[in-house]
DNA sequence: GTCTATAAGCGGATAGAC
DNA sequence: GTCTATCCGCTTATAGAC
């Protein structure tokens, strides 16, 4: 009978991709209070009640987009691999995370607009979740710094740093359109970000003799 | 007789100021479309008709709490100094960025939020003001790559580097507050981060033998 | 499952007394 | 300059036919 959340037949699905498809652009564009459920209809090609039939209310499809681009975000650090060299490892997540980037600007600045406003929907998943993923890998940069492959860094600071960098190109994209005239969809420009952020994280900028 | 935006009166003008540090907090929080008026009143300690007799709509009120801080957001980058060492010329820009997080955190997250959400209100500054002070700090930054004081480094990557992984701590500060249970407003944890910061831009992460 | 029509309520903005 | 009261448009959400 209701077909919310768990819709049964094959047309629900699709449908409710469809949606999530368009409130992603449409959160990540306005946030969550500028973002309009006829917009998101709209943009799904859907009329608004129809919209309304696969999710209760505003909230509940603004939780659904949030949960669903989750793995994704979470992913990249997963792959940090302890068992390779550190300068491998660490370029490897950089590439991977400005891939990231590249691929899903959206997700990134939906992330980034709900984290900046007080990660209210996500403050569960950033003190359990996340939190346990960091724990992990924070054991892992320890070993290579004990082991003097890695500079005698915080890990924590690590981490944010490479969030940081990378995760700039796609949030603060209009920024960077604007001086530079371009962004990662440009093949060479993507190409040169990833030249460069590797070289200052992992070789840092001044030269020594 | 009008007083808007030229407060002839001495209560006038403490009026306005107390609006624009009220509302800049609310941006900061809500965006610009989830800012309600009335909450801003509220925080100004003023009724919100009373509100709307200095700033005639909402949207004038967002745009002039964006030209307050405006300065302060460039001024930063105005201070590098070619004529120093580009290790202590960078050095003071990392710190002064980050004692901007520190002390103006609102300020960073409100400018963070309106680029995300496309810049619209900014789009005049980028271009104009940002674009010209960063054409002029790329010709400082080239110099020293030329008397290889500096590593090869587009000079854009450079300064976007520095951006990010500063102004992550005021944009960002939910997150880092969730995984490490401070932010920067605690003396220690500025402290690490300085020096964290400072040595993953400046000597990298890796260790060179 | 999808639509048209509409209820319900919020929030920006104004009127007008003081 | 500041207030109370109020208007009006816009947006979410629902009712109910198909």
């Amino acid at each position: 009978m209701t077909a919310l959340k768990k819709p049964k037949s094959r047309i629900g699905e699709v449908n409710v991709e469809r949606i999530l498809d368009a409130a992603l652009g449409v959160f990540a564009r306005h946030g969550y209070s500028g973002a309009r459920i006829d917009q998101i209809a709209e943009a799904a090609e859907m009329s608004k009640p129809n919209l309304l039939y696969y999710f209760r209310n505003k909230e509940e499809l603004y939780r659904a987009v949030l949960r669903r681009t989750l793995d994704m975000w979470l992913g990249p650090l997963r792959e940090l691999d302890p068992a390779k060299d550190p300068r491998e490892a660490l370029g490897n997540y950089i590439e991977c995370k400005l891939s990231y980037s590249r691929t899903h600007p959206m997700a990134s600045r939906l992330f980034a607009i709900e984290i900046m406003q007080g990660a209210q929907h996500l403050s569960e998943v950033l003190s359990t979740e996340l939190a346990q993923l960091v724990e992990a890998k924070k054991a892992t940069i320890r070993r290579w710094i004990e082991e003097k492959r890695l500079a005698d860094i915080d890990p924590y600071h690590l981490l944010f740093a490479i969030w940081a960098t990378t995760q700039h190109y796609a949030d603060f994209a209009a920024q960077i359109q604007s001086l530079t005239g371009k962004d990662l969809s440009d093949e060479a420009f993507f190409a040169a970000t990833k030249r460069s952020v590797t070289t200052i994280m992992l070789d840092g900028l001044v030269r020594h003799p």
